[in-house]
DNA sequence: GGAAAATACTCAGCGCACTGATTATTTCTG
DNA sequence: CAGAAATAATCAGTGCGCTGAGTATTTTCC
């Protein structure tokens, strides 16, 4: 009694989508390379020589984890971290030959599962689905960020 | 070149929604209790006495998981781990008073949490959001499990 | 030019999430 | 009824994700 109906709960509906989206991932893309790995390495395609911080900003995960992954990433040999010259606080990253191989190899498998993932929505269905995860998980980040410091404002 | 936008990857979008939430739930809600845990203590206050594979079902949680859960639960007092007699192999689940208690406090605050959540969506938005998500975790979580062993099928 | 503030990264610690292997118990079947 | 199969839980190992504390380096400002 008392007890709550856990499928209007966007939070755990957020879980489970993840969850689903890990496990689909695995069988149909890579058991080697994680979706936040993929997501690091294609940032690097874009834009190579891009520092740490920046890279985590890029593709949403925090100093610590963006650090993890990355360590996982340079092990593997999927990319370089060196120390910046210019500032030796940053460490600028880019991928390998082999990394951009694998990005390139991933994208085609990615497309595939992305398909698969979305069968049950219709086309209009997809955009809206988009557009709606995309305004709740920017708000919700907006408030995390309390605004850039605009001029004029305390 | 040839990089991806994420923006169109359900996957990241999602981790992305989950990330959101939880930075959320951490400050309006508890930073004691978690999300999983919540839904835990929601189920067994539903139904009690279910034994700890149920219950993951119930969350959507896979058994290392859920022993995980349930063991910080049990260690905080807020519910009881006892072995089944009729069924040696089972542990059944029920709320301690502390965790009935708990529950109900952050049934209020998840509820408020959720409407700063959802802030930017639309009454008829937020019932779309809903359904879609449910459509495409429900169909991933169906490619899982193959389909119940139904009688005459193979 | 030197102390203080800011910035980039690292480290320790906690929690969620999965797989594969192992253990204990029950059920099924010859 | 005994051996085999199934089931519930546990354990070891890997990876994502966050916070708070610490280190190194650069920038800011008196």
């Amino acid at each position: 009694m008392a007890a709550v109906d856990l499928s209007t709960h966007p939070g755990h509906l957020a879980r489970r989508l993840q969850q689903a989206h890990y496990l689909l991932w695995n069988t149909m893309v890579s058991e080697e390379i994680t979706s936040p790995q993929f997501a690091v390495l294609n940032t690097l395609v874009a834009e190579p020589g891009l520092d740490q911080r920046t890279v985590g900003e890029r593709v949403g995960l925090d100093r610590s984890t963006i650090a993890e992954v990355i360590s996982r990433l340079d092990r593997r040999g999927l990319l370089d971290k060196v120390r910046d010259p210019q500032d030796g606080r940053r460490s600028l990253l880019r991928p390998t030959e082999e990394g951009v191989r694998t990005h390139r190899r991933l994208t085609v498998r990615t497309a595939r599962m992305n398909q698969v993932f979305l069968a049950p929505l219709s086309a209009d269905e997809r955009t809206v689905f988009f557009d709606l995860i995309q305004r709740v998980a920017d708000a919700a980040e907006g408030l995390r960020h309390p605004a850039e410091p605009v001029a004029g404002r305390r």
